[in-house]
DNA sequence: TATTGCTTTATGTATAGACATTATATTAAT
DNA sequence: ATTAATATAATGTCTATACATAAAGCAATA
């Protein structure tokens, strides 16, 4: 029987008694058991709605000690990543992808350091354009783990983009990403047809499966560029 | 009786199939009670392990159509946005806050539309540093509606920053931001101690208590700055 | 051919009860 | 007074069961 108390319908209840400052930060709430008498439910309704609240920040649990409003509400900002392309049809426009270059070479310190790579390894090294409605929008420059790799090699990439053939047919373990601004230069500012020194938009991503480096991506905006999410 | 399965066990599990291709992308598993049978655990378990590898992105969960995964494995980078002081003491320097100015006054008509301000609203409106170490790394622009939290205007923002102040002791129920990348002018660039035109990272935030605008601050980031994070 | 409605099925949620885990609080021992 | 052992209390997890809900598939109908 549900008494008409959803774990939902208490989180929203819950959460409402937070941001109107029922109870205030660093405040003990009571316990689960005091709550579900409250709400006439079960324990584990309570404990569904409170888990949901302290890993969006807003709440502090910790056994024994209980459940309290966080003194330092952190809140967290959920970016979605997808395919490009993806983002770029859902705006309405057309999507394409150019190849720019495409050759085995081995890499530069500063990336066989980031993938972790002990020898000499060779990789692939692609540069390409992501194009809307005939406007290139990202410059990208890629290195492909070729070894652990090695299907990428029949893929046609003036076809399908090296990052959509990846998030299709090779799945990752864990990844780090950053985002960080800079001046374009002149190659790239001709590329995406922008003027040299503007200021870019770089996402720089890196992904593992398990312990070996699958590849790493410089991704370098168009001037204008903005990255949107809501928070928490 | 555990049988030596906990939910994150089976998580762990079923992302290992996953990322090792034993379940390739649009594949359908086996039911939650067929999961159950196979790890010898109740229903309740195999469900608390897969809803997170949903919300994760990695697999698809419809009623009735089953649990597949993911065809276009969306993938989340979750951002910590949390007081700056403490991100600046993390890494063991010293932090302090420099107010520039700080006056009340009518916002532009950016400001306004941003902010959902219907008549001609008087905000605060604060610059100010952010300062690690004695050298300043964040210009911030801030406009505060005054009408909405008037106890702010007794806060000393020299002692405390409005970033900091706002936090505690203001709750917002929703908020918006957005990361992008500009060229830094000629007044922002003396601030934060570096050269005219180049490359800074901005976050501009918009926060909200239902449906009244709270703040919207634009925080320029000195050039360098980079913002990571791990990927799902 | 389309539409409507029924049945089925897999996930979603709720419950009560039990035990696990981990801090805190208390007490005993040194 | 400090330290070590023990009790206690709150959240964390698991189980078994039941019912809710959404969507797929099928059948009957117009």
């Amino acid at each position: 029987m549900t008494s008409g108390h959803s774990w939902q319908s208490i989180q929203t209840d819950v959460r409402k008694r937070i941001v109107g400052g029922v109870w205030q930060p660093g405040e003990l709430l009571p316990t689960e058991e005091e709550l579900a008498a409250e709400f006439n439910c079960a324990r584990a309704t309570i404990n569904r709605a409170l888990r949901g609240l302290a890993e969006a920040g807003l709440l502090d649990r910790r056994r024994k000690a209980g459940t309290r409003v966080a003194v330092d509400p952190t809140r967290y900002a959920r970016l979605k990543i997808n395919i490009i392309r993806l983002d770029v049809e859902r705006r309405g426009e057309v999507y394409r992808h150019a190849l720019i270059e495409r050759k085995r070479t081995t890499p530069t310190d500063s990336i066989r350091t980031r993938m972790k790579l002990k020898n000499e390894t060779e990789l692939l090294y692609i540069r390409g354009l992501h194009i809307a409605d005939e406007s290139p929008f990202i410059y990208e420059e890629r290195w492909v783990n070729v070894t652990l790799i090695p299907k990428i090699l029949e893929a046609d990439l003036d076809v399908i983009s090296a990052n959509e053939w990846l998030v299709r047919n090779v799945q990752f373990s864990s990844g780090d990403i950053s985002f960080s601004a800079t001046n374009i230069d002149a190659i790239e500012a001709e590329l995406i047809n922008s003027r040299e020194g503007s200021a870019a938009f770089v996402i720089d991503r890196t992904t593992w499966q398990n312990e070996q480096c699958i590849t790493s991506v410089r991704m370098v905006h168009k001037p204008g560029f903005r990255m949107r999410t809501l928070l928490s």
